[in-house]
DNA sequence: TTGTAAGCGTTATCAG
DNA sequence: CTGATAACGCTTACAA
């Protein structure tokens, strides 16, 4: 059973294709009953306007593109959730994109978008460490993208941020109070801009306090589990901190590994506090203490203001920034 | 700037449109030269070939749809990488659908789906409990459709599933094997393909144990966390079971925070284990004994049936069922 | 090897 | 209120 097309179903009905297409756009000037009539025999005939012949004659597709370095991780796909019911609330479509941390990944995916296969983007870069002039070149163009969470602080884009250094400064700041003397900080890559605001918080809340900083206790790690792990368990032998700060929440968890196995106690041996949208943070051995960013509602955010861009492409230049506040929850693993 | 289309790339290199489609085409002859040509001045000029158009051309639209219950929650959101990676590989794009367990969605989403949008279709069905003969109208028609983990079993489609009744069953055999004589079975609905599979294993562990199963042991809970919370904590404080096998991680996890909240001390008063994707399970407070699935690797081997099924259209209605095997690991949770 | 022209399924314009 | 027609941007016989 092959879909049909509008042709065959005004040739059933007697009428023009124009008519039955009539039917089924909310605007134009048509009979009520010959409408009804097309909507029944479309009923039944199963019939459905093929959605590639009218983005195509009406140069929109109905569909945004979501770029993320990942999917797996409770941040992003809590954001998605939130991009995802925005769309939908407007009757968009989505792509999904993955990067896994691939920068030459986010530069095909953005210029294989400019193909009119999307109305926008939503994305969290991955690349902020290489020269992305790329971007000023497709910003030229009309297609509207959104930044949220990790940006490009060069491009001039609309963007979903939360307030990285305050949350940091704070973090870092307990740990002090709790009475840690030696904070490490955790990064995957302190020239991203994430990092770079993560850091400067931390940096700063030592200042404040009277606590030189030292190098030796910015930790340079990967996203590989197995790494971050080995790599820990170094510092933690050798270096001793008795605070963590992690700026991404896969740190925390493998510093949590590496604690269980060598018998470090977190809370009492090491204080460990972390940016995580980890729901259960609570469940932890012991309770984790977070930094935790509205992840959903970034999302929601992010596509909501890429909506705006949408549906006014006359103030396309005009780019709005918004920086919503995380959440610091103390738990065990601080208070220890 | 706007994208320029192949008319005007044409016209500036004095060539014919056909021509230079032929260049961006694997297939056609072209004299190397004049593709050469038409390449370095699609690139000078930024253009693209309009995917709408050349999908509408070639009845293709290189896409598919992934349509799950929720994203944020660990096996689906580990099963879409899976799929992404495999859709990738084979050039097309991922739309992504949410239905939050409305099975209304699921319908609209899946209808709205034959108007040439996707190519195929690889989802987890969310109305278990409904009538779904929707489907066996779509079935007819071209559309392929692969389902992973949820399905509908009266419906003849190609699945990917892990061994559900096994697993079950040794989990449960475990409790007992542990000392539980009042393991409790916790679903979120009991009537779904998953939730009578997990059911069955449960109930023959028992038997085999000569233990008689009791219909109150059977809680029916909800996918609201708080919900859970309530009816669980009735169910710890009256009916006092001494094991869980909970069919989904949120009940296990619901149950964590009760227990947490009422003192009872998991793994000794109460053993724990439940089918989860949570990586971090190890790390919980006991760690948890899991049924882990393949999840990614649920979402590679779907997503590689669908393409199958895409590429092949002659033997569409060769319905393939793969059965994958869950991992048991066993931790503090129930060894207590 | 390249060009011409028809057509994919819609919808907007314009005429009736 | 309805119908004819052109156009959206691309691909592919077929012709040259």
């Amino acid at each position: 059973m092959e879909p049909i097309n509008i042709k065959q179903l005004a040739e059933k009905l007697n009428l023009s294709t124009s008519t039955v297409s009539r039917a089924f756009r909310g605007n134009s000037d048509i009979n009520p009953k010959t409408k009804e009539r097309i909507l029944a025999m479309a009923k039944e005939l199963n019939y459905q306007p093929n959605h590639l012949a009218s983005n195509l004659r009406e140069k929109k597709s109905r569909t945004i593109a979501v770029i993320v370095p990942e999917i797996a991780n409770n941040f992003f796909s809590r954001a998605i959730n939130g991009i995802e019911r925005i769309a939908r609330e407007n009757g968009y479509h989505i792509l999904i994109y993955l990067t896994n941390d691939d920068f030459q990944k986010e530069i095909d995916f953005i210029m294989s978008l400019q193909s009119g296969r999307v109305d926008g983007i939503v994305m969290s870069v991955t690349g902020e460490a290489n020269d992305h002039s790329y971007m000023h070149k497709i910003r030229k163009r009309s297609l509207p993208i959104v930044f949220f969470d990790r940006i490009y602080e060069d491009v001039d884009n609309s963007k979903i941020t939360t307030n990285d250094y305050e949350s940091s400064y704070q973090a870092t700041k307990h740990l002090i109070e709790q009475g840690c003397k030696k904070v490490a900080y955790l990064v995957v890559n302190k020239l991203l801009s994430i990092g770079k605001k993560r850091m400067q918080g931390y940096v700063d809340a030592l200042k404040d306090a009277g606590i030189p900083f030292q190098d030796e206790l910015v930790i340079d790690c990967t996203n590989r589990m197995d790494e971050n792990k080995t790599l820990l368990k170094d510092v933690f032998t050798k270096i001793k901190p008795d605070g963590v700060f992690a700026s991404v929440e896969r740190l925390a968890l493998a510093s949590y590994y590496v604690c269980h196995d060598l018998g470090i106690e977190i809370g009492a041996d090491l204080k460990v506090i972390s940016f995580s949208s980890l729901e259960i943070a609570r469940l932890l051995n012991p309770a984790l203490s977070t930094i935790l960013q509205p992840s959903y509602l970034m999302g929601e955010e992010a596509a909501k203001l890429l909506f705006r861009r949408i549906n006014s492409p006359e103030n396309n230049d005009v780019n709005e920034a918004i920086e919503l506040k995380s959440e610091l929850i103390f738990r065990k693993s601080t208070l220890g």
